[in-house]
DNA sequence: TGAATACTGTTCCATAAGGCTAAGTATCAC
DNA sequence: GTGATACTTAGCCTTATGGAACAGTATTCA
């Protein structure tokens, strides 16, 4: 169903409602069924299902059914892409800092 | 136009986009004006102003017009609502793996 | 076996997102 | 003051998103 060409356009967009931060934050405690999942949320299972395939094609979260019980559990190795993006971002900002500090320091030696 | 009920709603929907995460990533470089930003997209100016827009209702860029020229900057500071939301969700696999921890730690003496 | 449980699949609907063109406004350079 | 520049506004189109209802399938329990 989801094609993005880039893996965080699945991952921010899936980080983007509300109702999925919230399944994450509860699984972030541990594994839990579709069901126990759903119960906090005032809305029809199928509708809320949407949001269980955006976690997973996203690799958020991976499932398993076992019977008629589909079990959810995060996928903490994917959050570090989101990491790498924050990185790397941040280095831009730092790099950009250190050669202002750079330009700075060659003006005041040119000073002296 | 952007209305959520959670500032991170609109940042990470913001952050799904890739032409939004090149243009932050281009502004991390140094502010720029609207129209060095949509050179490098194959894309309408009234179009890409949509996503300069999306940037700025997050947040995560703050835009001055002097002149005719409105030129646009990264807002640092909001990437820390991120780190936020990473980092409580971090605490929560922590706390349960300090759970687990200490689970296993008291199964042990118990054995013993 | 029959009923209840736990999803799953399908279809529909309203709104939002992301693109376009065309026309408008405000500066700036001459 | 005229023309070029740099956005802006407005409206249109197509697809994606987030919700719903309803019917179906597969397990489990009694």
């Amino acid at each position: 169903m989801e094609q993005y060409s880039d893996p965080l356009d699945g991952i921010f967009q899936a980080l983007a409602d509300p109702t999925r931060r919230a399944v994450l934050a509860r699984l972030g405690r541990g594994p839990a069924s579709i069901s126990d999942l759903a119960a906090p949320f005032d809305m029809a299972l199928p509708s809320f299902m949407k949001h269980i395939h955006a976690l997973e094609g996203s690799g958020l979260i991976r499932t398993q059914k076992q019977g008629r019980v589909r079990t959810c559990a995060i996928e903490e190795s994917r959050f570090a892409a989101i990491e790498a993006w924050m990185s790397t971002q941040r280095a831009l900002w730092q790099g950009r800092t250190d050669r202002l500090e750079q330009f700075v320091t060659s003006a005041e030696n040119k000073e002296k």
